[in-house]
DNA sequence: AGCACGCCGACT
DNA sequence: GTCGGCGTGCTC
């Protein structure tokens, strides 16, 4: 039986309370992060404390940070009797016409000087008292400085989705005044939203709904309101709730003459049980009902109480596992981490298949032991069921995973179960970061150099590692990132910072577990190929290797680098390429099943359209596509080796909710030969059967004109290649290319990730590009191009102004795909060193010299700026 | 984000 | 003349 966690959850807050709202009134300071606030008396509260405080010591004023976009600074509310707020507290507040949820900051003894009393309303409700511990506070305002976003943002992120309600707008019919026939004498469209309210049940739906519905729905609505068929009300947010469930306790056990021989059963059976147990439970086992259970509390044997339980996502069950002896430079590894006190910073550098978890696993472990909690990030978490299934088989109920694909309910309870403090170990993709776990012992971030860590849109524009490193000085406990091929940022700071900076460790495991050796890496030059007259899409290497494989009974993956490689359309008379009427990109070629209508779908914006018969320029019917996408190689697999299975693994397979495990599943039980997939597959899957990984393409990640391309290119292919050998048997990597020279291609060959970062450093430090110099990109974008021009252009003035003669301002310029969804992009690059960002004014400000109708997004530290 | 208020074109 | 479009501006 699980103990009663609503009233721990209480007890935790209230603690957490008694020492915390004086720290919080200190760390509030108007100019920093509360700018703009129209509440002016905030600076002078202290001296008119003194004033007041004969009069009323009550604070019943509360100034709070509103939920809204596009609002900052804080609102005062006054807070009625019946309620008690403390600074952090979460609170739903009215705001003009709705309710919304915001965060209150701070108390005070008198309301605003500048604002009429009568215009002060009162906070609705408190949704969730005080859980921000102190350092969490500080990382939220130190984050939210350093995107360049208002700390709401930041708070919306560390949040579960729905914690911060907003009421909306619903309509309902108003049935008693609905005439017959109502919609033959009313207009089309209001005619239309009635037939839907019909149709549903209650009659009910929100104006949201609606207005997505149906086109000009609003002026439906109002006029069904004139007509008094429907009415209009606010639904207030309904907080997420926790789920509850009853349980029965015995708190009798002098069984009397009372009792009839059912109820003595059912009596005995509850305390054979040790006295406590769900209702639904016990009803089951005795084959009873509730009612009978209710005459038992009637009559004073047991108490019904309701329990709040955590919906959890469960994990298959896993038999306990435990530690793995470890090789030499595991141990190694481990004992320096283990040595480590207070804030530290490790990169840990092993290849793939060097056994990383273990090391992971093993680090933990003494941390639960001593009560702590551990947080562990993965780029994907859907992508790696196995990282998860290794930590629940090490430690069972205490992992959770928390990412956002959970549904909100999950969210919510794992976020509210972290609060509690109990030692535990969180797996959790980028947001995780923001776990609001009282009590960490140690930070992971596995696979660092992944790009899914950084947040490109909403802002802020957050990168996990980022965000791991302000933690980790701040929690005061050890930050552990792991890859096989760091980023080049986590690289330069471990080689080239001073020696006397102990807080960097660099801690290397060279070979892989079990001494398996790396897999051999053969580089197939496609123009060689060609001239041989191989005109198929795999080289006769790939394909003697794939043979040799099926033959042995081993497994393959194929891997095809798809953005920039995704087959397009076009006319083999004219050249005609099929583009997307909404975005600046060709489309690409979708089949969905043999014999129906080839699909042309849009990358970026989801457009969908037919395949045209003829084209449309110059009515040539030879419309061909090129590319190879995961469809196109199955197909061609499928021809050339009928005989071997084949699992397509992308997003268009993947979609659904657990298909990832599933075929990976089916996949490591052997049911298929190969994997065919996207960049999906280049992580952190280990399947002991594969010995041959083909690139079918590496050219889709050489040539970008993006500055990261190359290090990008390297740590992909290093990765897909790290899917191979990983058994017994030795791997064999097969990357087939146009460009058999380039450097990148050639370390990869060799194994050599040191010789690949110092070449790529040198180019980096000459044009000073991260980690040597800075980056911001500002963002503009907005239907109008002319306006998105003007601003950008605007802006970019005012920066020059703003910014010292050192930093460097680029463009404006359109972005490399100039139209996404309709929307012209324009953007201004702004590269400093790193020695500058401290003196970095606000850029927040530039917002001001944005019209409405563009928006502006600044990107800290960009991972694109194509 | 909603929802006011307010200013211009197509109708009774 | 009014109705109803949707462009700015405010919400404690």
């Amino acid at each position: 039986m699980e103990s009663n966690q609503f009233s721990r959850f209480h007890e935790v807050y209230s603690e957490a309370l008694s020492c915390y709202s004086a720290q919080m009134v200190d760390r509030v300071e108007p100019n920093t992060a509360f700018t703009s606030s129209p509440t002016k008396a905030v600076m002078c509260v202290a001296e008119e404390t003194k004033l007041y405080q004969t009069e009323s010591n009550q604070q019943q004023w509360v100034e709070v940070l509103v939920d809204c976009p596009g609002i900052q600074g804080l609102y005062t509310y006054y807070l009625p009797t019946d309620l008690i707020v403390n600074p952090g507290d979460i609170v739903s507040v009215p705001f003009g016409a709705q309710i919304i949820g915001g965060i209150a900051i701070r108390l005070c003894y008198t309301p605003p000087v500048d604002l009429e009393l009568s215009r002060i309303r009162p906070i609705e409700d408190v949704i969730t008292s005080g859980f921000f511990p102190q350092s969490y506070w500080q990382l939220l305002q130190q984050i939210a400085q350093y995107y360049c976003s208002d700390l709401m943002s930041v708070i919306r992120v560390a949040l579960p989705p729905g914690l911060l309600g907003r009421s909306q707008r619903r309509i309902r019919l108003k049935l008693e005044s609905i005439p017959p026939g109502a919609e033959t004498f009313c207009s089309v469209v209001a005619g239309k939203i009635l037939r839907l309210l019909q149709n549903q049940a209650e009659g009910d739906y929100s104006v949201n709904y609606l207005k997505n519905q149906i086109k000009g729905a609003i002026r439906g609505i109002r006029e069904l309101n004139k007509r008094g068929w429907i009415e209009s009300y606010l639904e207030p947010p309904r907080p997420i709730q926790a789920k509850l469930k009853t349980a029965v306790t015995l708190i009798n056990d002098n069984f009397l003459l009372d009792l009839t021989s059912r109820q003595g059963e059912v009596l005995q059976i509850l305390k054979n049980n040790g006295g406590e147990i769900w209702l639904t439970e016990l009803i089951q086992l005795c084959r009873t009902t509730p009612a009978t259970v209710k005459k038992l509390a009637q009559k004073g044997y047991v108490t019904l109480s309701e329990r709040e339980i955590l919906r959890k996502e469960q994990g298959i069950a896993q038999p306990q596992d435990i530690p793995k002896k470890l090789n030499q430079a595991q141990a190694k590894a481990l004992a320096s981490i283990q040595n480590l006190t207070g804030t530290a910073q490790i990169l840990l550098h092993g290849v793939t298949g060097s056994g990383k978890t273990e090391v992971y696993l093993q680090a933990i472990a003494p941390i639960l032991a001593a009560g702590k909690s551990a947080l562990v990030l993965v780029p994907e978490i859907g992508l790696t069921p196995q990282l998860t299934d290794r930590f629940r088989a090490r430690f069972g109920e205490q992992v959770c995973v928390y990412h956002s694909a959970l549904s909100d309910g999950e969210r919510y309870d794992t976020w509210r179960q972290m609060i509690q403090g109990e030692p535990q170990v969180v797996i959790g993709t980028r947001s995780a970061i923001f776990a609001p776990l009282p009590n960490l012992g140690l930070i992971v971030l596995d696979e660092e150099h992944d790009s899914s860590f950084k947040q490109t849109s909403p802002i802020p524009t957050y990168h996990a590692r980022k965000v791991a490193q302000v933690r980790s000085q701040l929690e005061n406990c050890p930050l552990i990132l792991g890859s096989a091929t760091p980023s080049l940022e986590s690289w330069e700071q471990i080689n080239h910072l001073p020696v006397e900076n102990s807080e960097f460790y660099y801690l290397s495991l060279p070979e892989r577990i079990q001494a398996r050796s790396l897999p051999s890496i053969e580089i197939v030059d496609l123009r060689e190929e060609l001239n041989r007259g191989n005109r198929s899409i795999f080289s006769k290497s790939l394909q003697s290797a794939l043979v040799q494989m099926k033959e042995r009974g081993q497994q393959g993956i194929l891997f095809i680098p798809r953005r920039g490689h995704s087959t397009f359309v076009s006319c083999r008379s004219c050249g005609y390429v099929v583009e997307c009427p909404h975005c600046d990109v060709s489309l690409s070629y979708h089949y969905t099943h043999e014999g129906a209508t080839p699909l042309l779908r849009c990358h970026y914006c989801n457009y969908v359209a037919l395949q045209p018969k003829q084209c449309p320029e110059c009515e040539s019917p030879y419309l061909k596509f090129f590319g190879s996408g995961t469809q196109k190689v199955t197909q061609e697999l499928n021809k050339l080796f009928p005989n071997l299975k084949c699992i397509r693994f992308d997003s268009d397979t993947t979609r659904t909710k657990g298909a990832h495990r599933q075929l990976l599943a089916r996949f490591a039980a052997g049911e298929a030969d190969i994997l065919v997939g996207t960049q999906m597959l280049t992580k952190g899957l280990d399947v002991a059967g594969v010995t041959v990984v083909g690139v079918v393409a590496a050219d889709g990640l050489l040539h970008r004109s993006d500055y990261r391309a190359g290090e990008r290119a390297f740590q992909t292919l290093t990765q897909v290649a790290g899917r191979a050998g990983r058994g017994e048997e030795t791997g064999r990597v097969i990357i087939q290319t146009y460009s058999p020279e380039h450097p990148v291609i050639k370390a990869v060959q060799e194994h050599d990730y040191v010789s690949f970062s110092n070449t790529e450093l040198q180019q980096r430090a000459e044009l000073n590009y991260p980690p040597y110099g800075n980056l911001i990109l500002i963002k503009f974008s907005g239907v109008e191009e002319k306006q998105v021009q003007q601003t950008a252009e605007i802006v970019a003035e005012r920066c020059i102004n703003l910014l010292s003669s050192q930093t460097q301002i680029l463009g404006p310029a359109p972005a490399s795909i100039m139209r996404i969804a309709r929307r012209y992009r324009w953007q201004i690059l702004i590269k400093f060193a790193t020695e500058e960002k401290e003196q970095l004014p606000d850029l927040n400000q530039l917002r001001s010299l944005c019209p409405q109708s563009v928006s502006m997004v600044i990107d800290v530290d960009p991972m694109n700026i194509d």
